[in-house]
DNA sequence: TTCGCTTATATTGTATACAATATTATGTAC
DNA sequence: GTACATAATATTGTATACAATATAAGCGAA
């Protein structure tokens, strides 16, 4: 049904927390992230936080220095419009293949995810709205059945995150919804140069709420997972 | 001056000799990648080789099975076709960015380049020639200036030399050396539209020296790495 | 023989131990 | 007090040890 990366494993854990950590913005752009502070946290050995740790670097949302241990990634702006630009090329490909392929059970997918996003903006979860966001353009490439887009994508959807967080000026996300519904109805009509207009608009707004003038915010690796404290 | 991840470190080796062995058709799609005879091989311990085998699955060139091991990958003619699409898509982007951007010193290293590719035809080997091929691609994209290309294209151009192992029969990719240069002119020129039209159409001769009808050869990892074998 | 079961071996998964490097702290000279 | 050198600490890098799983071998019954 959706990628199938081996999941329910043990280190899967602690590479989905971080994951989930850093697109949900409890982990800022720029942190640190010490290897034991992670095994206290998520009560594994070191090896699987390296694992993670290593994945995530290779999806390009967390950077290792050699000797000086890892860090949050923190993009750029020159590198943030790379992303973008990427972005731009690849999700036009994307939706003019949804939009030749989808089935109804695909559209369904893709509708009950945005109402979710909804769900999410309704109750306030702006962080929660923004990863559920970046999952409806990941399920978009899946349907879209391009194995290599879904895998560039993921890396590029969770580096638009950090973006947003540090660049972005509230207010620009909240259109989101509408424009996730209209492209949904390109697809859902087949319609691909339409829908290839919506998400060269979409992906321009994300851009447009962004000012890459200044500069990021730091918090720290504890407070961020203070929830799964157990003591 | 090029992509600098961490140059010249213990793990990157046996990386590296893997990544070599996989894009020089030392090593074929589907061959078992055992852990211990790898730690022999290369004189490292069991950690190094994980991590080495990690990273070439998450950049798509090996598959890691649960509790089975790691294999060299080997695409499916479907996953195949969706690699060359993502290629296509990706490197029309690349090559109009390279036009608009490539300085004479990047136009000079891609010269040297195919000189490089020239060479190893010359001598027959074809292997070789496979490989600096897929490097100047790659170094196509590092002109272009645009680093998630770049990182997604390393796995696109490995992938198509396993495509290429398992589905070319001979001659296509001969005329190799002039489609690269008269897609390096196009560059020179900056003529963005030449240069993608050339791209599409060398992109194309790689799909049409493939028959997809038939299945693959597997080597065994001892005689791939024999040339550096002590004993 | 061949199928199925049981046991032995091999291989991978995870945790720990040790080594190398970087960071911080301490103390002394100026 | 500041700057520098040196020592103590903390953190990462690598190798090894142990656990869990899968694979292969051996064996008996149909």
């Amino acid at each position: 049904m959706s990628g199938n990366l081996s999941q329910q494993d043990a280190p899967m854990d602690a590479y989905r927390q971080l994951f989930d950590g850093i697109l949900s913005q409890r982990l800022a752009p720029g942190t640190k992230l010490n290897e034991v502070e992670l095994t206290q946290l998520f009560s594994v050995s070191r090896t699987l936080i390296r694992q993670a740790l290593q994945r995530l670097q290779l999806e390009q949302v967390v950077e290792i220095h050699k000797n000086r241990g890892a860090f949050v990634a923190a993009p750029t702006p020159d590198l943030a419009q790379q992303i973008l630009l990427a972005r731009h090329t690849i999700e036009l490909a994307v939706v003019k293949l949804a939009c030749q392929r989808s089935s109804l059970i695909d559209v369904e997918k893709l509708q009950f995810m945005i109402d979710l996003e909804q769900a999410a903006i309704d109750q306030g979860d702006m962080a929660t709205a923004l990863r559920r966001s970046g999952e409806f353009h990941l399920q978009l490439a899946i349907v879209a059945g391009n194995q290599p887009f879904v895998h560039a994508l993921r890396g590029l959807i969770s580096q638009t995150s950090l973006i947003i967080t540090m660049y972005n000026h509230g207010g620009g996300n909240a259109c989101a919804r509408d424009e996730h519904s209209h492209l949904l109805n390109a697809v859902r009509r087949g319609d691909a140069e339409q829908g290839q207009q919506l998400m060269a608009h979409h992906l321009g707004h994300i851009a447009a709420g962004c000012d890459f003038t200044q500069s990021p915010q730091v918090a720290n690796l504890k407070g961020a997972f203070a929830h799964l404290r157990q003591g």
